[in-house]
RNA sequence: GCCCGGGUGGCGAAAUCGGUAGACGCAGGGGAUUCAAAAUCCCCCGCUGAAAGGCGUGUCGGUUCGAGUCCGACCCCGGGCACCA
């Protein structure tokens, strides 16, 4: 069903656009004359039209030209496109169509992240299926990606909410299983009480539901894991390859990842006459003399055990099991604890240290339990501080007085030499964590161990809109995987979730089938796959979408790696993790030869915009756009209060933060693209910052970038309507002209830079900006000048092409008729324009401007120094010999006086 | 709380390897053109000062002939924190 729909909405597409693809060549044959006026519309349903017509923009693979994959990170299809998507497929088309004219075979595909919790919500609200939901979300945000003009190979669309993509995760799902990389294992879950259902984490308002307002409850629930643990030491290791990479998205990773190498081991103790063994693990084994407790999370064996015949403590755990599953809430709570009566001895001295249960200890990190070494760890010594434990310092610094006062920073810190510590006494850091490791070692009751902070990837969902995880559960034959030949396991596509747990639950169509072992009656498994699954892979599929037989076939062999990929640094970590574990997992299966999918990463900043909410009387929140409210500020601009302008009452200002569907706070491209075009829209998105860099939206600027397009147009337009020329090649000029041909092919060289090495656009723009103005200043009235003209002009339109290509296009079938721009190379530098006789060199004394003086531009130190110091404004603040004079070559001169 | 970024005129920003701070654009002011308006073109536009000059890149301190850029401490804003995508 889904398929079908993807095809029949491509046809009505295609059958739409070649409804006014005639206009274009009429307009050419009865009206040669150039326009005077600069009509975005036209222009550009013109060179959409063309380029879809011939198919410009399809990707063959062709071995006799270097490839250059270009992604963009494919879109969720939540309704409309916003301005971080502009953003992002505007630098991917700059990109790929940059490299399209530096020779290179580019692919720039395009697909959807379909599956995901915004179709349900949407279903919850309307109630429409989210299927229904999701294709018309696709059909019309493909015509709004159509219409900014990218240079897309349409063909290859895919959509992660179709069999024929997801069959593909249910398939990889099964290998893995059967390699051991996929397992089941508990998970703890957000539980709403009231509406018997799983939350997300976003779904969850300071520990309330967000319909029902209900306190939320962690609860354990089975599910499914992959070992991406299994590959971190790869995941690290290979981040050093990844050299076109933004360093600080490496760091996050390698953070992420975070080895660390410490020793785990055991604290002894007797239970009801059996002996047990608590393990803990640190990196801080240097501090072991100083412990004077242990602490252990709330699903820890001892607590449960302490719990059983200690009333206070069995609720203290039961409020521990309580709250919040995020890292962010568990870190900042309020650390609590609870003492268990359970002693244990400690692995060296044999003192007894008590146990304790604390809230911030978490089950899933290492053995679940700490050793608490308040005088050497902070969070240990607030925890000591509170319940009044005793703290034993057992690191010193030479100069430094530790007192319990108050922690210090150094308290924490590896610098130090063990004290109060026996015979550690006087070790260093490295040498002390070694003697004490050998000495538990030798007891049989410690290891060295490297521990990961890189937890295995749970990627079961109890919800409805997500691949169905392909699994049958059988009375006698247990959990049996879907044959092959039986996939895909198709979602219905006609259910409407209402909030209260997943649908396919009530779906006996779905639910009931028989098992592939044994041929009794049994139950599919209604879990369905995290989104991070479908988006792991993808880049792999575009390589070959219509193979219904393989996941990647060879074509993957030609197009893969993605030599740049782009997308928003809100992606730095999760998803391009995952995308490289899959690669890796994929690599292992032997279906593709690469380690590393993404050769070169453009992470884009976000856009920001105001985000205005209300408390609903449940609880929850509550968006409103920016254009629902009224807002009043202070001179200088800041928001004081803020009322709704539809009913009136009070809003509450959240601040800044990026644009998202579900904080409404997104601006929709669409009225920019209808009042000044595609190209206006994507020239600003452009120039407003660098890519990297947040952005505040403010529409205020935008007419500026109009009226640049409107510029180039009229100064080609006089040109032209004097009649073309050929471009200048060679020949005498006078200076006038020479300066601007300098001027021009200097631009040709930034450009190029800024479009490939750097990758800042907005720096690139205004330097054909520059430019533009020096060439309207310019007397280009002589033949020369003329010839000049075109040479600029035709450059211009060249150097523009990747950010404005229909303007681009419809300037060079003015200037160049019956070619067209598509099939031009980058422009060359002319190395005869670029000599330069004299240069210009600042002059400083004692490091303050003074003057400019002007040079032969092969001049000596010496006769640059005489220069500067005979200058006149200079001399003024020089008295007698200058101390030192620095000569930067080509730059300035510094007279420290 | 932890990890990663960012902070430069009224605003978006530039300064690419430590070398002219504010290119380019927006907004604003003045003028030309026009019957008028739109559009266009020209000039001014960090603060201070009559000028010479002085001050100025979140705050405080340091390194350097020279710091927006490097180092240390702090403040504010944004992203991520594993079930938003």
């Amino acid at each position: 069903m889904a398929e079908g729909k993807a095809c029949s909405c491509r046809k009505r597409f295609r059958g739409g656009a070649s409804g006014y693809n005639c206009s274009f060549e009429n307009k050419q044959l009865s009206d040669p004359v150039m326009q005077e006026h600069y009509t975005p519309s036209s222009i550009e349903s013109a060179a959409q039209t063309k380029w879809e017509k011939n198919q410009v923009f399809r990707a063959i693979e062709d071995t006799s030209k270097p490839k250059y994959y270009c992604l963009c990170m494919f879109p969720y299809p939540s309704g409309k496109l916003h301005m971080g998507h502009v953003r992002n497929y505007t630098i991917g088309d700059v990109l790929s169509r940059y490299h399209r004219m530096q020779g290179y075979n580019v692919l720039q595909p395009m697909g959807w992240d379909a599956f995901g919790l915004p179709a349900e919500n949407a279903a919850i609200a309307n109630k429409v299926p989210p299927a229904k939901w999701t294709w018309d979300n696709i059909d019309y945000m493909r015509l709004q990606l159509k219409s900014l003009g990218f240079a897309i190979d349409w063909e290859r669309e895919l959509a992660t909410c179709s069999p024929d993509y997801y069959k593909w995760n249910q398939w990889m799902f099964l290998r893995m299983l059967e390699k051991g990389i996929a397992y089941k294992k508990t998970q703890v879950v957000n539980w709403d009480p009231v509406d018997m259902t799983v939350l997300a984490n976003e779904q969850v308002i300071d520990g309330r539901g967000w319909r029902t307002g209900a306190l939320v409850e962690k609860r354990e629930i089975p599910g499914y894991y992959l070992g991406i643990t299994q590959y971190a030491e790869e995941l690290l290791g290979d981040l050093d390859k990844l050299e076109h990479w933004p360093e600080r998205v490496r760091l996050m990773q390698a953070n992420w990842i975070g080895k660390s190498t410490g020793v785990r081991f055991a604290f002894p103790y007797e239970l009801d006459g059996e002996a047990g063994q608590l393990w803990v693990f640190t990196t801080r084994a240097d501090t072991i003399m100083g412990v004077t407790f242990c602490a252990v999370a709330a699903e820890h064996p001892l607590a449960t055990h302490a719990a059983k015949n200690n009333p206070e403590l069995a609720a203290f755990i039961e409020k521990c099991k309580h709250g919040s599953v995020m890292e962010a809430d568990m870190a900042t709570m309020e650390k609590e604890g609870m003492p268990t009566g359970i002693f244990v001895s400690h692995p060296l001295t044999g003192e007894q240290v008590e146990v304790w249960v604390g809230n911030y200890v978490l089950m899933s990190y290492g053995d679940g339990a700490v050793m608490g070494v308040p005088s050497h760890d902070e969070r240990d010594f607030a925890f000591a501080k509170k319940y009044g434990l005793p703290i034993n310092q057992v690191v010193g610094m030479e100069g430094k007085e530790y007192s319990l006062d108050a922690w210090q920073e150094w308290y924490g810190s590896k610098d130090g030499a063990c004290v109060n510590s026996g015979k550690y006494d006087g070790l260093n850091y490295s040498a002390a964590v070694d003697a004490i490791a050998a000495d538990l070692i030798a007891k049989n009751l410690g290891e060295k161990k490297v521990q990961w902070r890189l937890r295995d990837w749970g990627i079961s969902r109890q919800r409805y809109w997500g691949c169905p995880i392909p699994l049958i559960h059988c009375d006698d034959c247990g959990t049996v995987p879907v044959p092959d030949d039986q996939l895909p396991v198709k979602l219905p596509e006609d259910c409407v979730p209402d909030g209260s747990g997943n649908p396919l639950l009530k779906r006996d169509d779905f639910l009931k089938c028989t098992c592939p072992k044994c041929g009794k009656p049994a139950r599919r498994e209604t879990d369905t796959m995290d989104t991070f699954v479908d988006s792991s892979w993808y880049y792999a599929r575009y390589a070959s979408p219509d193979n219904a037989d393989a996941m990647v076939d060879e074509r993957a062999d030609y197009w893969m790696p993605v030599d740049q990929y782009i997308g928003g640094i809100e992606h730095a970590i999760l998803h391009l993790l995952y995308s490289r574990f899959w690669s890796k997992a994929m690599r292992d299966l032997g279906l593709v030869s690469y380690d590393e999918p993404f050769k070169r990463l453009l992470t884009q900043g976000m856009v920001l915009n105001h985000i205005f909410s209300r408390r609903t009387d449940k609880g929850g929140i509550e968006y409103f756009a920016p254009e629902e409210v009224t807002a009043e500020t202070d001179e200088k601009g800041r928001i004081l209060s803020v009322k709704s302008s539809v009913d009136g009452l009070p809003v509450d200002y959240q601040g800044i933060g990026t644009m998202s569907k579900s904080k409404r706070n997104g601006i929709d491209p669409q009225a920019l693209i209808e009042q000044y075009g595609a190209d206006t829209a994507r020239l600003f998105m452009m120039f407003a910052a660098p890519p990297e860099m947040t952005l505040e939206w403010s529409d205020s600027a935008v007419e500026g970038s109009f009226r640049f397009l409107r510029r180039v147009w009229k100064l080609a337009h006089d040109h032209i309507s004097t009649g073309i020329v050929p471009a200048y090649t060679s020949g005498d000029l006078p200076a006038e002209l020479k300066a601007l041909r300098f001027q021009l092919h200097t631009l040709i060289q930034k450009v190029a830079d800024d479009y490939g090495r750097r990758q800042q656009f907005n720096t690139a723009i205004a330097a054909v900006m520059e430019f533009l103005n020096a060439f309207a200043k310019a007397d280009l009235k002589s033949d020369a000048g003329k010839a000049v003209a075109q040479e600029a002009l035709e450059t211009i339109a060249l150097v523009l092409s990747p950010i404005v290509p229909h303007i681009a296009d419809a300037l060079w079938n003015e200037l160049k008729p019956g070619s067209d721009i598509l099939d031009q190379a980058w422009p060359k530098v002319d190395p005869a324009a670029l000599v330069q006789d004299e240069i210009e060199l600042v002059v400083q004394v004692n490091g303050k401007l003074r003057s400019n003086i002007k040079v032969a531009k092969d001049a000596s130190k010496e006769v640059i120094e005489a220069a500067a110091l005979a200058d006149e404004n200079v001399q003024k603040f020089v008295n007698g010999a200058p101390k030192k004079v620095i000569v930067v070559p080509g730059r300035l001169v510094n007279i420290v006086a």
